[in-house]
DNA sequence: CAAATATACATAAGAATCTTAGGTATTGAA
DNA sequence: TTCAATACCTAAGATTCTTATGTATATTTG
C-alpha cells in the first residue's frame, strides 16, 4: 500500500533533537509548524507521531518539560538535558552517514 | 531500545529498484552483497527483510522472476517489469525529494 | 454573534518495515 | 570433516509511523 505523506523515516528523533539544539526551548505544536514551515509544506509532522515521541525522549533523560500558561491555555516547553545534547550529535552524525551511505548505494552504476 | 546496525529507513524498497533498473536480473544473495560492498560494510541487508520484500514486490507486479539452476544450487532471478521500471523512477524521485527537505530541515539555523 | 479555523495537548488501533532468530540445503575451503 | 560461504525461506516481535479520535481554548470570518 502507498503512503500519500512523505515519510519521516525514522529520522524524527533526529529532528526533534536538531531543532532543540538550535532553540533554548519549543514547544510541541511549535515543532509541528517549524518542519512543515521548513519544508515547504512537503513533511507533514503529525500529532500522533510527535507527541508520543516526545514523551520518549523525556523518558529516556534527553528532554526535561516546563509548562508555561498563556492565558487558559498551557504549552510545554520541552528543552535539551545534558545527555540530550550528547545524543543530538550523535544522532546527527548517524543520520548524515546514513544519507552518504545511501548516496554511494544508489548513484554508483555497477558494472555488471 | 537502541538499534545497533544502521537502518534502512523505509528505503529498501527503492534501493531493490534501483539496482534492478542498472542490472538486467539480480539474485537476491547477489543483493545482500552488493549492498554491503557499496556502502563498506556500513550497510546490512538483512534475509528477513530483503527476501519478504522482493516476493512483495513481484506480487505487486513490478518484478518478474526467472529460476535459474548452478548445479544443485538454484538461484532466483528478479528483473523489472515495464511497471516496475517506471515505479524505479517514481521512487527515486521520492527518495532525492526527502533527503532534500531533511537537509533544509536539519541545516537551517533559526533565529528564536 | 455563530461557526469555522487555529492553537495545544493527548491516546489508541492498526499498518508498515525492520531485526532477530530460526530453518533447509548445497558447495568449497581448511 | 567440519566450518564458512552460498542460496533460499519464514515467523515472532519491536519500532515507527498513519489515521482517527478526543478535549479544550482562542481567534478569525461570514
Amino acid at each position: 500500500m502507498q503512503q500519500k505523506n512523505p515519510l519521516l523515516k525514522g529520522s524524527l528523533i533526529t529532528i526533534i533533537l536538531k531543532l532543540l539544539s538550535e532553540n533554548d526551548k519549543m514547544y510541541g505544536y511549535e515543532i509541528t509548524r517549524i518542519v512543515q514551515e521548513l519544508s515547504q509544506g512537503s513533511l507533514k509532522l503529525t500529532e500522533g507521531a510527535l507527541y508520543p515521541s516526545l514523551h520518549k525522549l523525556e523518558a529516556d533523560g534527553l528532554l526535561e518539560v516546563s509548562i508555561e500558561n498563556i492565558g487558559n491555555r498551557s504549552r510545554k516547553y520541552y528543552s535539551l538535558t545534558k545527555k540530550g545534547k550528547k545524543e543530538s550529535v550523535e544522532k546527527l552524525k548517524e543520520l548524515n552517514q546514513f544519507f552518504t551511505q545511501m548516496q554511494q548505494v544508489l548513484n554508483l552504476k555497477l558494472s555488471v
